[in-house]
Parts: structure tokens; sequence; C-alpha cells
DNA sequence: AATTCATCTGAACGCTGTCAAGATGATCTT
DNA sequence: AAGATCATCTTGACAGCGTTCAGATGAATT
């Protein structure tokens, strides 16, 4: 019983069977949609369409059309996560000019997927908790931000608690304006601001927490 | 052809034609729905249902199920508001005492009311713009933070921009948090701080916009 | 070569949003 | 008072949705 096919990839899930790997190619194809065409137009069966399966054929990999919701928001996080990880190593810079990138850095990937980030989300409130990989990991989106306030100063670091206040602090006001980034009526004040990019800037600056103390 | 029927209440529409006054009652049944089973279960077909008219009835008094939505969410921005108003009442004070009564207003409220809250939010992302008189009227939720913000100083009542910003600065932290209040993981922190509402408090103060300078 | 079993299909269920055609009945005109 | 008007509501239909289940397919194991 020596494994015919090689263990593989370093996925976590991995299935080449009669499709291949039905289960990711479920996962990008809606991805592509709810990129594409919005959260409002992602149904089960368009999914399968698009991956070229029949329509209860996701069953065999998801309990749920909120079980593949919930992959795609997982996934989600972990391009957030990249997204932040590569600002923070283009910027450089010290602490305070990396804290300000992981800020609008989060806000522009909401602003440029903003189904994709309401999806992750709205999987993420109805349950209970987020899965623990979503925010455990070393590189998440999470640890991320965690890190950064610690290494700031803004938190010390023997005080779990402090450092999880400082943590949610900063991401509330990220997600706060994230959420309000693509809203037609701040346009003036983008304007006023002399750019999008100030505008969030601005607004992170006052939140205290993406600036020094 | 005098009128039978009362002029009739305050209300800003009222036709008391065949059912009395569907248009009301579709979006007060939509609300009843939304708040007892969750913004999942609300369908055009069944607010009918729980409002005694065919399927088809909604359609003579809004153009989608969409406009339904809109018209709930503009509901909830006036009882939004009036709940921050009767909490600056409740508490009086100074103004940094009312200014951070209107953020746990805020905050409460989207965690009493969250598929309402969501629905709020929803239902604006997808229009252009918020239309004009959910946060141009003279207590709308938005007139009150901007008012309190002139009051307290954070914003040059003379600078248009500068009240826009603080305005915008302090709804995005509130947004922010109301949409995590209910997030389960953050229970030891609530626990931590002494309770759920000094976990907000303690995040508005953070944040800078809720506390003097 | 035979068996097992995960994978996928086809057909069906009740539900949804929406529309077109017709019935109803309050209001307005005469 | 009688008739016309017209907003209001119902009936019936359509396509599309999420989900289930019985059966076909074919790779992996024996």
């Amino acid at each position: 019983m020596t494994d015919t096919l090689p263990p593989d990839i370093d996925a976590t899930e991995n299935r080449p069977y009669h499709h291949g790997d039905l289960r990711r190619a479920l996962i990008e194809a809606a991805r592509a949609i709810i990129v594409r065409d919005g959260a409002q137009a992602l149904s089960l069966r368009g999914v399968a369409r698009e991956a070229g399966v029949s329509p209860a054929a996701p069953y065999h990999h998801f309990k749920d059309k909120q079980e593949l919701m919930l992959a795609v928001g997982k996934l989600g996080f972990e391009e957030l996560g990249a997204a932040m990880d590569a600002e923070i190593h283009r910027v450089g810079g010290t602490v305070n000019d990396r804290i300000t990138a992981i800020g609008v850095a989060y806000v522009l990937f909401a602003r440029d997927n903003p189904a994709l980030y309401r999806l992750m989300y709205d999987c993420s409130r109805n349950m209970e908790a987020l899965p623990p990989e979503m925010h455990e990991k070393e590189h998440s989106a999470y640890a991320i931000v965690r890190n950064a306030m610690i290494e700031a100063g803004r938190a010390a670091a023997d005080s779990e608690i402090d450092v999880e206040l400082a943590t949610v602090a900063a991401w509330c006001v990220a997600h706060g304006i994230a959420e309000m980034a693509g809203f037609a009526q701040f346009a003036p004040l983008k304007q006023a601001l002399g750019g999008e990019v100030n505008f969030y800037r601005e607004l992170l600056r006052r939140s205290g927490n993406f600036q020094p103390r």
C-alpha cells in the first residue's frame, strides 16, 4: 500500500480523486465569484457550475454552503495577513512607520476586496468563535498586529491582558475604517486631505492606536 | 367626500386603503422577523405572510426586497438616534460624560440588535450614498455625534472639514467596536475588565475619540 | 480479477424573488 | 345615486436556490 500519490504539496487538504482536487477548486471558484460579482451573487450551484461539476458535488466536501463560505473566509484571512506582511517588509523603517503601514494595508485590503472582506466577518460572526488557526498561527493577521503592538511598546509584553487589549483596540479601529472605506459620501473628505490614503492615515492617527503615543 | 378616515397620525407615510397601512405593517413585520430570527431568515414572502397578505402584495409598496430592507434600515437609524439621545439625557453631566455615553449607547444598540445593525450597514453599502435624511436630520444619529464633537471641542466648529473628520473618526471607532461586540473570544477580556460595558468603555477611551484629549 | 468505497451525477423537494393578468373596492366625477 | 377610475391586493406562474437521496463511476485495495 505504498503511496502511489505523492505525500503532496504542503496544503492542509488534498485529494486528487476523480476531479483532481475539487475541494480547492470549489474554494477558488467561490472566491473568484465573490470578488467578481459580489457576495449577493454567490450561490452554491453557481460555484459548482464554475467548477464544472453537478450541483450536488460540493456536498461531498462541505457540509453546508456555510462551510464553504467559511473556507473562503479563512483563505481571505490568509491573504490579509500576507498583504500586511508584505507591506511591513516593503516599508521597513521604524516600528511606528511599520505600524501605520499595517493599518493602511488592512484598510486597503478591505477597500480592494469589499465582498471578500465582508464575508470574512459574516462567517466569523455566525460561529461561536473564530477557528483558532485563523488568528493564532505565527503569520496570521492577528499575530502580526499583536507583535507590532508589543514591539511599539503599546502594551507591556508580559501582561497577557494588556497585549490582547491593545491588539483588539487597534483591530477595532482598523475594522471600523475599513468598513466605511467604500462609502461615497466621504469623497469630499478624501479630497480635502489630499487623497484617499491620507484620509485613512489621518483616521488611524486620530485613533491613537497606530501612531506613537 | 369628507374624510371618513382621520387625516391620521403624524407619520411620514400613511395610506389607509384596503389593508389600512400595509407599507408600515410590512416594515414592522420585517423588523420583527429580523430581530427575532436573524437576517438570514428574512424573506419577502415571510414578511408578507407575517403581515397577512399575498406574496405579491409588497410589490405595490416597494420596488424590491432591497427597497424594503432600506426602509427597515432607515427605521433602525432612527431608533439608534433615539437610543443615543435618551442616554445623553439620562446621563447629563459634563460634555465628556455625555460623549462617552453616546459611544456606549451606540455599541450597546449594536449588541442588542445585531442583525438589525448589520442590515443598516448592508443596505447602506449597496447604495451610492446614504439617503440624506438618514444623517442630516436634526436628531439623526449622525447629527448627535457631530454636535457632541463640536461641544467637546474635539473639532473647530467653524471648520467644516474638521468637524466632519472628527465625527467620522468617532463613528468609525464606535462601528468597529460595535461589530466586534458579539464575538465570543472577547469573553476573557470582558471578564478581566470587570464587565462588558467596561470593556467597551476602555476600547472607546483608547481610541481617544470619546474621552477628553 | 474482485471488492470496496470515496466521489460524482440525476432527479426531486420545498423554498425563494419577481412578474403579468385579473379581481376588489375605495375614491372621484357626474 | 350611479358610473368611472385607479390604487390595491390576489392568483398563478416562472426560474433559480439549498439540500437530499438513490444510483452510477472509477480509483485504491485485496
